[in-house]
DNA sequence: ACATGACCATACCACCGGTACGTACCGCCG
DNA sequence: CGGCGGTACGTACCGGTGGTATGGTCATGT
């Protein structure tokens, strides 16, 4: 039985790897190129398999883009679920996510396919409802941990998780054009601070 | 040389008004079906026009986006820069501009050319260089302006206009895909607002 | 009157996303 | 062990789209 389970899973095991090299090779070409400027040809012949292969693993472009959202998300937002879920001082814990997304926003892989072309890419309808599970479901949280701890004044916590979102998206597309991103990247932090110490009750 | 004259003008205007006839036809689309979406056949169909035309005018789709940008953000620029270049308290003008920015934000076509398809369609280093002369250009002096008047904590201006900037882009898509935009847009203003205090010198 | 260039139409091409269909291979049952 | 069905692809092809090449028309300078 072993030996059956074994053959079974190797073949698995083949399928899962096309599969993940279909994904590797989507993230790469749509954060060199952009989603409308990578055509499929190129991103099966990097994966070294064929369209027929793509085509059973998604159901189209828009399906191997969200898998590629996926990946990146996952792997780029753990550290910063385990910070927010971790225990401390619901300040300190805001601050140090805050310092560890913005840095998380220079990788040209993050920055391309999560902030730049997903919402466009996906829909914003789509694109709100699936950043739940992602960084703005992080945020949320942070910012309701803020809320109730009291250290913020009242407000609804949707919209203002929102506006912190867009200006820390903002914040770090500053910081990845610029021409001296050490700089401008504290600057941007010091900024994003000072926001949320005027929002801090006295 | 009236005759003449009157010729050569009859001539120009009908090229400028194939011209506009285009960007118009062009507006329209790219609001209603985003910029992958919508066809230059469709295009050029809606203008009465064919795509000769459109290639004399354009050197291609891009340019076409970028022409459909201008006219949308210089038509939408217009009451808001009469605003800030005007007289008046730099506070109540920064209020006041803002409001008229969460307004304007509701016009679809703004909402989908200018703030959710453009930095994606243009590239964000040439969208953020367009800005310059529209929206965020407007921010900027605005943020000077109350700074100069020592309202604000003194920081780098260009940074808190980016964070700025960013923040409101994000209220504005908020709103718009909103199920009661009256009401979030009032969420929104009242948010952005209690950000503004939380910088203001006490 | 002739050349010239602005302005636009027509016909066509290359490429891309998506589909239809064929096929090799493996697990399973009789 | 033999054939049957389903998984995991490969191959060939189609419709549509952005872009180009070419040519024609008409006002205008000389």
């Amino acid at each position: 039985m072993s030996y059956v389970s074994s053959v079974r899973n190797r073949r698995a095991e083949y399928s899962e790897s096309t599969r993940q090299a279909l994904v590797d090779s989507a993230v790469d070409l749509f954060t060199k190129r952009g989603y409308a400027g990578t055509s499929l040809d190129e991103v099966v012949k990097r994966a070294r398999v064929t369209k027929g292969a793509l085509y059973h693993h998604f159901s189209g472009k828009q399906a191997l883009f969200e898998a590629a959202f996926a990946q990146v998300e996952t792997k780029s937002i753990e550290p910063l679920a385990a910070l927010v879920t971790g225990e401390g001082e619901p300040w300190d814990i805001a601050v140090a996510g805050l310092r560890a997304y913005v840095r998380k926003c220079l990788d040209p892989e993050y920055q391309r396919i999560i902030v730049h072309e997903a919402p466009v890419v996906m829909g914003w309808e789509r694109w709100r409802e699936a950043e739940e599970h992602f960084s703005f479901g992080l945020l949320r949280t942070a910012v309701q941990l803020l809320v109730d701890a009291g250290e913020i004044e009242e407000a609804p916590v949707e919209i203002m998780a929102r506006l912190l979102f867009g200006a820390l998206s903002a914040g770090a597309s500053t910081i990845a054009s610029s021409s001296d991103p050490k700089r401008t990247g504290r600057e941007v932090e010091s900024a994003i601070l000072r926001v949320l110490e005027g929002l801090r009750k006295k």
